[in-house]
DNA sequence: TCCCATGTTGCTAA
DNA sequence: GTTAGCAACATGGG
């Protein structure tokens, strides 16, 4: 799906758009969804955001959580035109918003208002010594546990290609291997990738765009992500793709330790 | 035709 | 208990 950052964008174009505003109604496309309850009449009071999962508070004290996984996207409409691949749409009197996913794995699911998390999320800022502690007893590969969204919640995997580049941890190292020296560059890494990101509005390698059908600007900075074969940015070296845990992952086998 | 894809879950086996 | 590996979900692009 989209990672922290894209959702951060559509979180933030939607608040603009929607935190106030009533549902004049709701239709849904595919019968995946068709769990769905109404939703006309209710006001979208707050869109917040867990890792990558996006929480509307609704008027009638409920909430609704969407879950974009690998393709679903959010579009404001005004005209008929439905963009392709429409799940589900909702209006409101300003116009429309059509949840687009031709993968159709998208989840959307009514639930009561979650408690705090204990996770992290990646945009806030990321304590070491939390992160050595919770990695000290695990054996799989640093990027899996960066990944596994239970420690910190948000990374997907084009981010931890880029982040573990950054903070110059090889993938593959084992996550209790790492020293807090490294947890502090993995730590530092995260939130500025993930900040920098935000500010691009999401990283768009293939098909990502944001709530008004913009590409995000984040590939133009990527330094690992894809780019096998070609020169590592920071030592000349050339960058290799392996697979980890299934996912394909991009870095320096010269400046990766 | 084959392989790949920004995610998550659940199964099996080591 | 933990982890690796795989399949599943479903579709489109190269």
């Amino acid at each position: 799906m989209p990672e922290l950052p894209e959702v951060e964008t559509l979180c933030r174009q939607l608040r603009k758009a929607i935190v106030g505003r009533i549902i004049v109604g709701s239709r849904i496309v595919d019968r995946k969804l068709d769990h769905v309850q109404t939703l006309a009449g209710e006001r979208v009071d707050a869109v917040s955001r867990r890792g990558k999962r996006m929480i509307w508070s609704l008027s009638g004290g409920r909430c609704l959580a969407f879950q974009l996984r690998m393709t679903g996207r959010f579009f404001w409409v005004e005209g008929e035109a439905l963009p392709p691949h429409t799940r589900f749409i909702l209006e409101f009197d300003s116009g429309r918003l059509a949840l687009s996913d031709p993968r159709r794995f998208a989840t959307i699911e009514h639930i009561p208002p979650p408690p705090e998390s204990a996770v992290a999320d990646g945009l806030s800022p990321l304590d070491a010594k939390t992160l050595y502690a919770a990695a000290r007893k695990r054996t799989l590969p640093v990027k899996s546990f960066l990944m596994d969204q239970k420690t910190v919640s948000g990374i997907g995997n084009i981010y931890a290609s880029e982040i573990l580049h950054a903070a110059r941890v090889a993938p593959r190292r084992p996550a209790c291997s790492l020293k807090p020296a490294d947890w502090e560059r993995v730590a530092g890494a995260t939130s500025e990738i993930l900040q920098r990101a935000v500010e691009c509005r999401g990283t768009s390698v293939s098909d990502w765009q944001d709530l008004f059908a913009c590409r995000g600007e984040y590939q133009d900075h990527l330094r690992v992500y894809g780019r096998a074969g070609c020169a590592c940015p920071g030592c000349g070296q050339t960058l290799r793709r392996d697979v980890i845990a299934g996912r394909s992952t991009f870095f320096c086998p010269r400046c990766q330790k």
